[in-house]
Parts: C-alpha cells; structure tokens; sequence
DNA sequence: TGCCAGGCTTCAC
DNA sequence: GTGAAGCATGGC
C-alpha cells in the first residue's frame, strides 16, 4: 500500500540509535519487529510504499512508527534562543519515536551498554538467528526477536558475544516469562514508580531504564542520558542542562545530530553548514 | 594492535 | 551516600 507521510524519515529512524533491526538498503528499508516483517520503499514526495496489508498498517506499523503525532508541537517548545536544540531538531526532521516490544526493548538495551552500534547489532542478530523464530520474507528467511520463554529455557546464550550481560538478559528472561513483569503492568503504574520496578531488573541501571521508558512505554518525557548526551551537556551546556519538554523527542534529535554530524568529527560543525532549515 | 563503546554491579570508604 | 575498579567482546 502507498501512504504519503510528512515528518518522516526511515534512514533517520534506523540510524538513530533507538531501534536495532531496521535497515536499509538501495532502495527500500526492511524492519522486524514484534514478529512482523515490513518494507519500506521511498516513492519520493513524501509518498512510501509500505509491503503491508491496509490492515496491517492501521493496525500496527501506523502505531509503531507514531504516524498519527504532530512533531512540529514538540519542536516548537524548544528555546528559539538555545541554537544547539533548533539545529539538532532541524537535523533530526523526521525521526520518529517508535512504539517498540517491552521485551525486545529491554534486552537491546541492556546489551548495548559499553558496546558500539554495529557490535549491538551483531549480538541481537545473533540471539534472534540462534534462537528466535523463523519468518518468511519476500528476500528470504529473517528471524523473529527470540521470546522471553525461547531465551529463558536455552540456558546459555553462547556464541551471541553478550560478554557478562549473558547473566543479565538470562535474568530478565526469568522475569518476562514468569509473567512478574510485563507491558500491561508497568503501563498502570506512575512514571517513577514504573522506572524504580525496571531498575529492579539485574542489569538494568538509569540510562537503560530511560531507554525502556522512552522507547517502549513511550513515556516522551523521559530522558536517556548517555556518553553522547552528556558530552552535549559538557561542551554546550556546561556541565548543566534542564531537560526541555517532550525531552524524550528532544533527546533523539540530541542524539542523532551529535553522532551524525555536530560531533561526527571530535568537535562541533558550525550550525550555518546545516543541510535542511524546518520550523 | 590498541582503544573504546547508547553502563552496570560491586566494593571500599 | 559516593566514587572508583572491573567487566567480555567486537568494531574501527
């Protein structure tokens, strides 16, 4: 089906750091995500072809990509005086929040703690080839993201390179299948009370909980402070910085502008080189 | 080859 | 309560 869709970029969404099985290839995008498969082929002016059943979209990937959010409202509560923000959120144009599994969220960040992108990757891969669920694709076989019970009674999860978070994500997968934590729970409780239950989890420290919050629960105020962030904070900021509202929103553009550009060198590009203005 | 990575737990103090 | 050490492994 073909969908015009303003305020949104899949090169973006799956280079920013938020989601691990979206990428792309010549011509089109493929993600996996909560046992679905999907395509996404750019048709140029703002129009996407989406390898989906109208059904599909509706009821799912519409969802999972937030489609139905204005993000120009939470642009426009940034500073116009805090250049930094403005620029990052120009640059960022088209990110998009996902709405992403509580498990699979929980387990990818809990693995990408002291690892790069591409080795966060090459673990999850390796988890879901070794123990998750086969599916066939137009482009071959893909593997679902292995379930709490899939993972819980492997035992050991050798040859996926998790290192000593071996023990945390076996933990969690204790936990996710005994049913003592799930979506449905955390969702009835407060926000604080909702990241102290996810701090519980072996492994599972205040960046990690704040990923899970952002990009599971989609709790938009949440805000992940990681290396990337807190260089920010440090050169920008001083040491010192007030998340704005919709910090979550705010963080990802922080985020993917840092990594992408402002700081792709080791320092700071000037804000008059940016390659879009958006309002 | 050596450094470093979307941090966390553990253990002194 | 706070700060430093130690951590497994792959990517660059």
């Amino acid at each position: 089906m073909n969908v015009r869709l303003v305020d949104f970029d899949p090169q973006k969404i799956a280079d920013s750091g938020q989601c691990f099985r979206m990428h792309s290839f010549d011509n089109y995008f493929k993600v996996i995500a909560s046992n679905r498969y999907l395509e996404i082929y750019p048709l140029g002016n703002e129009m996407f072809e989406f390898s989906c059943t109208q059904d599909d979209y509706e009821n799912f990937w519409q969802h999972y990509f937030d489609l139905n959010a204005d993000y120009s409202l939470y642009r426009t509560a940034i500073n116009p005086n805090d250049s930094f923000l403005i620029d990052a959120a120009a640059y960022g144009y088209g990110i998009r929040i996902l709405y992403q599994d509580l498990w699979e969220t929980t387990v990818s960040f809990i693995i990408s703690q002291r690892k790069n992108i591409p080795a966060i990757q090459t673990c999850i891969n390796a988890l879901c080839c070794n123990y998750g669920t086969p599916l066939q694709t137009p482009h071959g076989i893909e593997y679902a993201f292995p379930t709490p019970e899939q993972l819980h009674s492997a035992h050991s999860l050798q040859g996926c390179a998790l290192g000593y978070r071996e023990k945390y994500v076996l933990a969690a997968a204790q936990q996710f299948s005994s049913g003592s934590i799930s979506f449905e729970q955390l969702k009835s409780l407060s926000f604080s009370d909702a990241r102290n239950r996810l701090l519980t989890l072996y492994g599972v420290g205040k960046k990690v909980a704040d990923c899970i919050m952002l990009f599971s629960l989609h709790d938009i105020e949440a805000f992940p402070i990681d290396v990337w962030i807190q260089r920010i904070i440090d050169r920008e900021y001083g040491g010192s910085f007030t998340p704005p509202p919709y910090g979550g929103v705010i963080q990802q553009y922080m985020f993917y502008y840092a990594r992408n550009f402002a700081y792709a060198g080791s320092k700071r590009l000037a804000s008059t080189n940016l390659p879009i203005s958006v309002p």
